[in-house]
RNA sequence: GGCCCGUUCGUCUAGGGGUUAGGACGCCAGAUUUUCAUUCUGGUAACACGGGUUCGAUUCCCGUACGGGCUACCA
């Protein structure tokens, strides 16, 4: 009874791959591993005026940067290929011509301005429902409506024709959807939907049954806009007589604009400054590509965490998940039925828990992929860096941020922070401060630990106070308020350096109060 | 317009006929007798509305409102 479960993401290539098509590959991918099952990528490119030549790669290349893999696929093969549309079209046609042959679908001669004409004559006569339908297709052109000859006439002909599914009119069809239930709905909603193109390829509709079941796929696990066609599918399913292997259904809620109205588009991201796609992408007639999260410094983990819990949590309080675990926690019934409104704050927050959790050479390796150039630039060595994420790891988002949050532990500071200056350096304590660098000077052992003894029993000598010693000694050293302690600061440093950012800022003081004076 | 789906703090959400309605992000405030961008502690803040059912409804049912999706020879 227990068969092999098989999933599919058949996303359409026409551009990039939106994260929302990417979170129903994810939750796909998951429950299929949960279960043992297979997880196939299938490229459903039957629509020639759309395609996108590049966007078979993008969606490859962006599955494998989230770590998703593909049991499957156009690029990695299987026992149920081919796996592109385009490839299996004789299949599509044969298929439909069973329709055809057991009436249960027609050809239809009409031109695309022949039912634009139509829709366009209901619309003046108050009918904004019209439909190719029970009520209508006995007055269009098509094999129910002309002679037999005549048909086969312009059959022979190569009269451009389409053939449309026969809907019989007044038939209840549910669905059972494993996120939101029962779904109901007439059949006289449902039109005569155009199985086969008069280029000679198939709908989505016609494809994706063909295909669902040839491929013997088990859930079909997909966006929330495909419900409303859903009861056709399953009128289909019923047509070529696989209703009772058709699989189960699980519509996905779709993911929101951040401020609230409809879905996310590539134009909020670029409006808002975050990416929408998880890998750079340059849209055609674009000299720059846009950038994607991975360009943007996010770790595909801490991607793929955040995207499984937009619209899916656990039930429990752990937020940090691998995919390993959660493929083991994943559910489909803890699948929320409401859209979720893309949040890129938490997707930060995922990143920086992500970081943390790195080691220091992983980020230096991180960082520097974004900045190559910075070694020779700034004159360090990667140990240094290293060093440098010592102290920041737990301040940053993405690891291309040292360079500007910590430009300070790379270069000596070129503004000195004005308001600790005014207020601090004081006309006599300039002499003690000269006293605190002779100090540091002859310190043997430049550690944080030595440097922080040796100025708390300066502090402590001169009873000048903490804030006064350790503010200035800060932005001495770092030009601003704010950092990391400042005696690991002086350690990373260096002596030498300490010594010539002392004497730098000293002189620097002098002149910034002189111009106050 | 028609059809379908949805609605718990600003956001992601837990919960479920009787709860102080829980957590996370963000925000705010204190603490860490050096900074804050870290860390810790605390705080702010929600069951869309109206009817039922019920001893009791945020939870179940029905409406309404609002939001979203679909309504192509696009997927």
């Amino acid at each position: 009874m227990s068969q092999q479960v098989r999933t599919r993401f058949a996303p359409s290539p026409t551009g990039y791959l939106h994260i929302g098509g990417l979170r129903t590959a994810l939750y796909c991918y998951l429950f299929t591993r949960k279960v043992g099952g297979a997880f196939l990528l299938r490229i459903e490119d039957t629509d020639r005026k759309r395609y996108v030549p590049e966007a078979e790669d993008y969606f490859i290349r962006a599955l494998e940067w989230c770590g998703i893999q593909c049991d499957e696929g156009v690029h990695v093969g299987g026992d149920y290929g081919p796996y592109r549309q385009s490839d299996r079209k004789e299949l599509y046609q044969k298929y439909v011509q069973q329709l055809v042959d057991t009436e249960k679908a027609y050809y239809a001669f009409d031109t695309p301005e022949e039912l634009e004409a139509m829709r366009e004559a209901a619309k003046q006569q108050g009918n904004h429902n019209i439909k190719y339908d029970a009520k209508t297709r006995l007055q269009m052109r098509n094999s129910l409506t002309l002679p037999e000859e005549e048909v086969q006439q312009l059959l022979n002909d190569g009269a451009p024709y389409v053939i449309r599914i026969k809907i019989e009119p007044n038939q209840e069809v549910t669905v059972n959807d494993l996120v939101r239930g029962l779904v109901t709905i007439n059949s006289n909603e449902i039109d005569d939907k155009v199985m086969l193109k008069s280029d000679g390829m198939p709908t989505y509709h016609l494809a994706n049954i063909v295909d669902d079941h040839s491929m013997k796929i088990t859930h079909v696990i997909r966006g929330e806009e495909w419900l409303p066609s859903t009861p056709l599918h399953v009128l289909l399913y019923r047509a070529f007589g696989w209703e009772d292997t058709m699989p189960q259904f699980a519509h996905l809620p779709l993911i929101l604009k951040p401020e609230g109205k409809g879905k996310l588009s590539k134009r909020d991201g670029d409006r808002l400054g975050f990416p929408v796609f998880p890998i750079a992408w340059t849209e055609e007639g674009a000299d720059q590509p846009s950038k994607g999260f991975r360009e943007m410094g996010f770790f595909s983990e801490a991607f793929v965490n955040f995207l499984a819990f937009l619209g899916w949590n656990p039930g429990t309080e752990q937020e940090i998940f691998t995919m390993e675990e959660l493929t083991d926690a994943f559910t489909i019934e803890r699948i929320s039925k409401s859209g979720a409104k893309f949040d890129f704050n938490k997707a930060k927050w995922f990143n920086e828990q992500y970081l943390k959790n790195k080691s220091d050479a992983e980020l230096t390796e991180a960082a520097l992929a974004y900045a190559p150039e910075k070694l020779e630039e700034l004159q360090i060595c990667k140990e240094y860096v290293n060093g440098v994420w010592g102290l920041m790891k737990e301040r940053v988002t993405f690891p291309s941020d040292i360079w500007t949050k910590a430009a300070y532990l790379f270069a000596k500071p070129d503004t000195y922070d004005a308001k600790v200056v005014r207020k601090k350096w004081k006309e006599e304590r300039i002499p003690l401060f000269e006293d605190l660098k002779k100090r540091l000077a002859a310190l043997d052992d430049f550690s944080s630990t030595n440097v922080e003894t040796s100025i708390k029993a300066f502090i402590e000598e001169t009873g000048l106070g903490f804030g006064n010693v350790l503010q200035v000694f800060r932005v001495m050293l770092a030009g601003t308020t704010k950092g990391p302690s400042v005696f690991d600061m002086a350690a990373l440093l260096g002596k030498e350096e300490v010594v010539e950012r002392m004497e730098r800022g000293a002189k620097i003081f002098d002149e910034m109060n002189a111009l106050l004076a």
